[in-house]
DNA sequence: CGTATATCAGATTGACTGAGATAG
DNA sequence: CCTATCTCAGTCAATCTGATATAC
C-alpha cells in the first residue's frame, strides 16, 4: 500500500518548503530518541546551554532558548525530578533561581549529543563530507541572519 | 533589551539543529503572510498539488500532502467555501468527492507563490546564488531520501 | 460482510497569554 | 510604587485517534 506520493513540484522547487520538510524529519526523528528517554528537545536545550555557558537564571535560559519563561519553569522542573540539573535561590537576589548541571546531567546530555550525531549522520547519508561541511556554512549564515533580526 | 542572547555552541554546530530552526523561520514567516489572506500552510499546499497534479481525489490528497484525511476534509471544506476549488462527487463511486481548483484558486495561489519567493528571498539573503543552488541540491538529495523511507 | 472514503468529535501536544506570588 | 523573576492556570492551534455514515 502507497502511504505516500509524490509531493508537488511546485513546492519541492522552493528551498525554504524542503528546508521546512528536513528541518521538521530531523526534529521528528530525534525527538522519538529522545522520548525513549522521557525527554523532549527542550531538555536537551536546556542541558546545552548549561554545559555551554555555565550556570544560568531561568530568564537568561529564556532569552538564550528563545522559550517563554513559563515553559522554562517546567522544563527545568522536569530536570530538576530526573537529577539532571540542580535549582538553587540566589541569595543576594532572592527572586532569581540558579539552574547548573549536575554529573548527571552531564552524563545524560552526553548520551543525548551523540544520539544526535547518529541522527544527523543518517539523514545527511546522500551528502558527501564536503556537501555536509558546506551545508552547515550555508546554515549558519541563514541562521545568523534570522537570529540578528530576532534579537533584541 | 535584550530578547535573544546566543544559543548553545553545542547545538549551532548540529546542521540538524541549524535545519529544525531556519524551517521553523521558513514556515512561520510564510504562514504569517498567509494569515493575512485568512489561509493556512495546508491550504497553500492543496492548491499546488491541484495545480501540479490535477484534480484529486481527497485521500489522494492526503497521500500526496501526508496529511491526516480528517484535516484534508476541514482544509478543502474552507477552501470550497472561499471558492478556491470545487468538490464534486464521482458519479461511477459515490464515496469519492473530485476537488478541482477554480480560475480563482489558480490566481490565488499565483499570489501566494509570489509571496512565498519573496520570503525565499529574504531568508537565503546571505547566500549568493551558487550557493543558493547549491543548497536547493542538497536539500533535495536529503528529502529524497526522508521520502523514500516514510513512503510505502 | 468486509473494505474504502469522507466526515465529525474529541484527545493530545506545543506554543503562547494572563495573572498572581515573591522580591528588589 | 513600579519593575523583575518565577510559577501556574488556561487558551489556541496543529496533529492525531476513534467513531460514524455512506458506498462499494
Amino acid at each position: 500500500m502507497v502511504t505516500s506520493d509524490a509531493a508537488p513540484p511546485s513546492l519541492l522547487g522552493l528551498s525554504t518548503y524542503l528546508l521546512s520538510l528536513t528541518g521538521k524529519a530531523a526534529r521528528g526523528r530525534l525527538a522519538d530518541r529522545l522520548a525513549e528517554r522521557g525527554l523532549r528537545l527542550w531538555h536537551m536545550a536546556v542541558l546545552a546551554a548549561l554545559a555551554d555557558f555555565g550556570p544560568h537564571v531561568q530568564r537568561a535560559l529564556a532569552n538564550r532558548l528563545s522559550l517563554d519563561p513559563s515553559d522554562v519553569a517546567k522544563v527545568v522542573d522536569e530536570l530538576a525530578v530526573a537529577g539532571h540539573v540542580d535549582r538553587v535561590r540566589d541569595a543576594a537576589d532572592r527572586r532569581r533561581v540558579a539552574v547548573s548541571l549536575t554529573p548527571a546531567g552531564r552524563a545524560v546530555l552526553a548520551e543525548l549529543d551523540a544520539e544526535a550525531r547518529r541522527v544527523q549522520d543518517e539523514l545527511l547519508a546522500p551528502l558527501s563530507q564536503a556537501e555536509r561541511t558546506e551545508l552547515q556554512e550555508m546554515l549558519r549564515k541563514v541562521y545568523a541572519r534570522i537570529h540578528s533580526q530576532t534579537a533584541g
